[in-house]
DNA sequence: TGTACATCAGTGAACGCGCGTTCACTGATGTAC
DNA sequence: TGTACATCAGTGAACGCGCGTTCACTGATGTAC
């Protein structure tokens, strides 16, 4: 060997991190290959050494992406009371600040409508870090049969994403605003047990950020 | 006038309509002008006698999809009784052959995360046809003041749009299946007076339909 | 009515450009002795 | 310890290709007389 052991690995990790951050930020296609190497301080050269095709990066960096984000919500429940968990998670998805950041955001919003229309190799990848974020989100149902907690889950999911969507689409003034308020609500007004999740308190508990 | 007045106008309108449909099957980049002209009988030289731009007529395209979902929305509603009009809507929306059929389906979920990260003219004019759509869905909402139902159909579009993109991820098997289920559920069952829509018969009222 | 003509919707070759991928190469690194 | 060498991560020119756009043209059409 060369170089110590671990060098190409971490040259791969960070090419990985960055077109996870870059590919959320402009599409699946929005960037090419060229850029995606400079943001890693590389030459497109050396691409084809770490990687078979750029569709492969493409699954790792959302792989990537989306693997942050069940750690995320994780760690954020791990912090939170049971009962306030789901609301936490909730509450710290549907910000303007996430909205505005989608390199360091969830990748489901930015990515999924496209990856529908890849290769079933690449689609059934995403499906599959779909599925994890699903069981995340189901473990802070409470008192909740498994089956339920999970269809309970997956409509979560659903309604944060498709906010988050709208919420770009609209922008960032009072209508992206209303857009927003509106997906917390539904939410949490249909959540399970306790009617109404203590909303407010909820909020001020996890520090305003875009990671997912 | 060489030819007959809507002769031109009758070319472009079909330029568009196909195009409405080929860019929600293949993405808003997911076709070129050639393939696009090429759909509507035509060759790709006359595009620009017709659109200053592709870009131009993208935002035509997915305008008249929007147009049409509106419209489809309220002449559901027409023929539907008041408290089972939103069911409907969502019944309808919420089913394998619109998940299957993207090309005659809702322009949301297969363009708008795309639109999002276009330029502010394109990004806006996708805002004021999802506004329309927001208004139709609001005005099958009974028994809430004006700014309350405006917030439920932009919570039911989130749901909705949200649940299609997801289950198109997830394929078409048994977990596909299961999202589009979560999701009929979450938007019906978080209705606004009467607690639970009658899902079953409004199923059977209306074909199953990919058109939106 | 018939013919020469003007119009303009549509054609297809050509453009410049950026993309994903390949490949011969370089030069920093750790190893052998 | 010092030097010659082998390795291989990374370089950058080059490829074939498809894209959006331009433009000189063609030929079907309706009009003028």
């Amino acid at each position: 060997m060369r170089y110590s052991k671990e060098h190409k690995l971490e040259t791969r990790a960070r090419i990985v991190k960055k077109a996870s951050m870059r590919l959320r930020e402009r599409g699946a296609h929005g960037i090419g290959v060229a850029d995606l190497m400079k943001d890693a301080g590389l030459t497109h050269g050396g691409f084809y050494a770490h990687f078979d095709s750029r569709e492969a990066l493409v699954i790792e960096a959302f792989s990537h992406a989306m693997d942050r984000s069940t750690e995320h919500w994780r760690k954020l429940a791990e912090q939170t009371p049971p009962e306030k968990r789901l609301a936490t998670i909730v509450e710290s998805y549907l910000t303007p600040v996430h909205r505005d950041d989608p390199g360091r955001g969830c990748a489901i919003p930015t990515l999924a409508a496209e990856i529908a229309r890849e290769n079933p190799r690449t689609r059934k990848a995403f499906a599959a870090k779909l599925e994890q974020m699903i069981d995340a989100i189901a473990a802070q149902i409470p008192d909740l049969p498994r089956k339920a907690a999970r269809k309970q889950a997956m409509a979560v999911i659903a309604t944060m994403m498709g906010t988050m969507v709208l919420a770009r689409v609209a922008g960032s003034g009072g209508f992206s605003e209303e857009i927003l308020g509106a997906g917390r609500e539904a939410v949490l007004n249909r959540a399970p047990a306790p009617k109404r999740a203590a909303k407010k308190s909820a909020t001020r508990k996890v520090a305003a950020s875009a990671r997912h």
